[in-house]
RNA sequence: GGUGGAUUGGCCGAGAGGCUAGGCAGCGGCCUGCAAAGCCGUCCACGCGGGUUCGAAUCCCGCAUCCACCUCCA
């Protein structure tokens, strides 16, 4: 039983083999630091946050590199039209922002997260190498710019099965120094009143980086010229990527084996993004929401597939989720001790080797659910355990084990604790109430906890109470 | 014009020639003082038109609509 992905250069699933047994590097876009991060980063990141999580689990050495875009026409021209913010300041600040959204998501810290500025030498060593093999010259108008041949490069299009002669040759576009409308930017030379900052010396001249050319040079720095996978969304396949890989083959290196690409984020069936303005913005939605809710909702589509970001999305992902918890804390309440993670039921295992089909998965826990809960309704608390533990398992690979050092934000905090004692008196009042038959006055504690969000749960060994589901 | 993808029940969302996921919402029942939770049952499906087949939501042909990309985007 081996690992299925749909590989969308080959437009089919693959069996997944690495090219060195047991060990798997991963390559990532990550986000352009220009403005704060949207659902659709936080899908993203998500998608391969789980890839690698399940790798991990199937016994893989997993290398994840994810970087981050910090010199770019938009960080210049977001931090130009702001006012006096250096873009460097801006880039940085809004990649703290990216993290701390991460974070929030249980989104594991990849194993390295490069940022384009520091890798400026690499990009310029391949520019050379591209240069010296004929696939990219110098621009013939003296801007320092230099373009990659895209018609010295025979298989241009594969990754997108285009056909470089059909493509919409934007006709308004302005050559420039370029040879052909198709060719793109590896380097922009430095223009008045750009930032000295934003300005590398070259052989060739001053500039900064074209946006495809620092994923090539820092996707071969890290994990070499040959390397397993590289993801991104569904909207970077062209040009960025095909780019990408045109410029890495072209200067010789073997470049990714397996090329996927996440859906996107829609809103009434469009894609959410920057330049549409209809963006929802990960601090609103974490604000309205649980986090781990928020990741289950994210989650819960498989990864090629569009997901619809509709209003009641994440009332249904609550309540969803709270089926599971509930089970949970049941048994934990019945085995009066914490359910530890035993294993994935194969089912589960098949669905996620078949190209990460987490909406199965998430299928097989619901099955293990209910199961769980009639063996806990007939009393047999052990069988439920074991169910549970399985239940454990499949929530930690998915990011979602409530119990998990990442989510552990309550307990210790004084108002819980206050909390809990003033709970406890009140539930016990209401028991005193229910024990004289006084049923006004016990529904009258149980309404107005109600009102505050708290709910009752009367159990045949007590009352339990729980607040937003938890 | 080119390249991909989609259309599944009230909603979300898998599946991929016969076994007709799962969740949310609804309805009926069990349980409960009444609830809640849970369990059982139940209603509601595969865009349209042809074709192949004993059998098609699934394969083939045509059509419609929508989405993404064609050098700013996760």
């Amino acid at each position: 039983m081996s690992i299925r992905l749909f590989d969308s250069k080959e437009g089919a699933l693959r069996a997944f083999v690495p090219l060195e047994p047991n060990r798997v590097s991963v390559y990532v876009c990550g986000p352009t630091v220009q403005s704060s991060p949207h659902v659709g980063h936080l899908r993203s990141a998500l998608v391969y946050d789980l890839l690698r999580r399940w790798l991990t689990h199937e016994g893989y050495d997993v290398t994840l590199v994810r970087n981050v875009t910090d010199i770019d026409d938009k960080v210049l021209d977001n931090a130009a039209a702001a006012g006096i913010e250096k873009w460097w300041a801006l880039a940085y600040r809004m990649e703290l922002e990216f993290s701390q959204a991460y974070a929030a998501l249980g989104i594991l810290p990849p194993t390295y997260e490069p940022r384009a500025t520091a890798s400026i030498p690499e990009m310029i060593a391949l520019i050379e190498r591209l240069i010296d093999r004929g696939h990219a010259y110098v621009a013939a108008d003296d801007s320092g710019d230099v373009y990659f041949d895209t018609r010295r490069w025979p298989s241009y299009g594969s990754l997108t099965h285009q056909n470089p002669d059909d493509m919409d040759a934007a006709a308004d576009a302005d050559l420039r120094g370029k040879n052909d409308a198709r060719d793109f930017a590896l380097w922009k030379g430095h223009k008045v009143g750009e930032p000295d900052s934003a300005n590398w010396t070259t052989p060739w001249g001053g500039g900064r980086p074209g946006w495809h050319i620092e994923c090539s040079a820092m996707a071969t720095k890290y994990l070499g010229s040959s390397f397993d996978i590289h993801g991104g969304g569904l909207d970077l396949r062209f040009p960025h990527h095909e780019n990408e890989l045109a410029q890495s083959e072209a200067a010789g290196d073997g470049f990714a084996q397996y090329w996927l690409h996440n859906g996107l984020v829609s809103i009434g069936g469009q894609k959410m993004s920057k330049s549409l303005g209809n963006s929802v913005f990960a601090a609103d939605l974490l604000a309205a929401s649980d986090a781990i809710v928020l990741r289950y909702l994210l989650g819960s589509a498989h990864y090629r597939s569009t997901l619809e970001l509709h209003e009641t999305a994440i009332a249904e992902a609550q309540a969803a989720f709270d089926r599971i918890t509930g089970f949970l804390a049941r048994v934990n309440r019945s085995a009066a001790a914490d359910v530890v993670a035993g294993q994935v039921p194969e089912a589960f295992r098949e669905a996620m080797n078949d190209d990460l089909n987490i909406p199965q998965g998430i299928a097989v826990i619901f099955d293990e659910v209910r199961s769980g809960n009639t063996m806990l309704d007939d009393g047999m608390i052990a069988k439920a355990v074991s169910i549970a533990e399985r239940i454990v398992a499949m929530l930690d690979v998915l990011g979602l084990n409530p119990g998990a050092p990442e989510w552990n934000n309550t307990g210790t905090q004084p108002s819980a604790v206050a909390l809990e004692l003033l709970l406890e008196q009140l539930l016990l009042n209401r028991q005193e109430a229910r024990d004289t038959r006084d049923f006004a006055a016990a529904d009258k504690i149980r309404d107005n906890l109600a009102a505050a969000g708290i709910t009752i749960e009367d159990t045949p060994t007590g009352a339990h109470w729980s607040l937003h589901g938890r």
